[in-house]
DNA sequence: TGGTCTCATAGTGTATGCACTGTCTGTGCC
DNA sequence: GGCACAGACAGTGCATACACTATGAGACCA
């Protein structure tokens, strides 16, 4: 055994701790508002506070957690109008996406995420909500890629991710796979034939009705002031 | 003296040292691709290292510097692909904003932006260009907040701060504030009348003809690569 | 003279200790 | 029975120490 026990389990670094708890967080493991107390992350990757306050540092940068001062961190708690807010930024930004995409995908990237959805259209059936998810993950990301502007890509990203607690929500309401499968024809169709302004309204209104329909989820679910 | 230093000096803490270190780099006193060690940051502030190590982690996250394992953390080096890449997701972003402020702004909001816009008329000379640059924050920062979507606010100031080493270089340029004043013109007017799409389209190509601007500039005073 | 190797040094990354703050529980008072 | 206060305790925030890594200068060899 080496001296320093970080030389001897590599995989635990301050990055990988930050891909491991924003995953938790993202995936909803982590519920948000819930602590996360610095002494028991680092008993559990088995660290020692100090690269644990670094990590958790960067999940508040990244806006997955919040730091309130002398009293820790917590998972990132978002209001209902915060939610709303964020989803609308989101819709601004693949409605970017979709607009770059419509003008600057190739023929063959076209046809590609054509494809793509197409595979999808087996997916809609509400007992296969889990692939879906997966399926609509890739699919936006294509979506994100396609427009060819590596910042904007980030940013919509970054947002997606924050939302993604919440974005989740939305396949447990009753066909709505079969719904997003419709909306994301739309999108594929106005990429496909070059109309920036039709993909870019189609993507704005594609993530506007997930903002509904998550909205409507968290209404139901989440209590309305949780401090 | 109490038992803690920093106690005695409330005004170094880490969101401090974080504030000016963003501005130093944003403002350029920091050079792009220069090293922020950690000991001389310490040194600098008078703190140990391990708040200036978790303000560093933050001004990375914010894409401010770039931190390199081992190797420390330098000052955010963009590229040239890179800065226009940015520089498009801009235009993105502030093309968002315009249109939502020609749909949303109340009539004050609105002729509180049109009298701020005329106020600067007098700075378009190429001898008020400090003031001018000023004003030119303001004057976006309006429209930003105006759009009433937080979070999209809040992804617009990030990426101009990144932007902003670069941007400022646009009004060395002789005679750009009258033209950067006559741009203004179009996209309060269309704000003004409530023409979102005009808004947007004005912003949009306001924010590329920045970018123009300053590419022309880093491509006359950036060595090509600078590895 | 040019190239390579070695060692010194500066600086990073992590662990640990200590002082301070926030919170919770139990006790005394109204 | 309800409320305020004090103490214990848990956890944060920073300083410091130590091990490891990268880098550059100087010595050695071809």
């Amino acid at each position: 055994m080496t001296p320093t026990d970080a030389a001897a389990r590599p995989g635990t670094t301050v990055a990988d701790m930050v891909r491991v708890l924003s995953e938790d967080v993202v995936s909803g493991r982590i519920a948000p508002g819930c602590r996360l107390t610095a002494q028991a992350i680092a008993r559990r990757f088995d660290v020692s506070r100090t690269p644990v306050r670094e990590a958790l540092s960067q999940l508040c940068a990244m806006g997955l957690a919040e730091h309130r001062p002398n009293r820790g961190v917590i998972a990132a708690e978002i209001s209902p109008a915060r939610l709303l807010d964020m989803f609308e930024a989101m819709s601004e930004l693949e409605a970017s996406c979709a607009r770059l995409c419509a003008q600057r995908m190739t023929l063959a990237e076209r046809h590609r995420l054509s494809a793509m959805h197409e595979s999808s259209r087996a997916l809609t059936g509400d007992d296969h909500t889990g692939q879906y998810t997966e399926f609509n993950d890739d699919f936006h990301s294509a979506i994100y890629e396609g427009a060819k502007s590596t910042h904007l890509a980030e940013l919509t990203a970054a947002t997606r991710d924050r939302l993604a607690p919440f974005r989740h929500t939305q396949f447990l309401a009753r066909h709505r796979p079969a719904e997003s499968f419709a909306e994301h024809t739309t999108i594929v169709n106005a990429i496909a034939a070059g109309d920036a302004k039709a993909a870019a309204e189609a993507a704005r209104q594609h993530v506007l009705s997930v903002a509904h329909v998550s909205r409507d989820y968290v209404a139901a679910h989440v209590p309305p002031t949780t401090d």
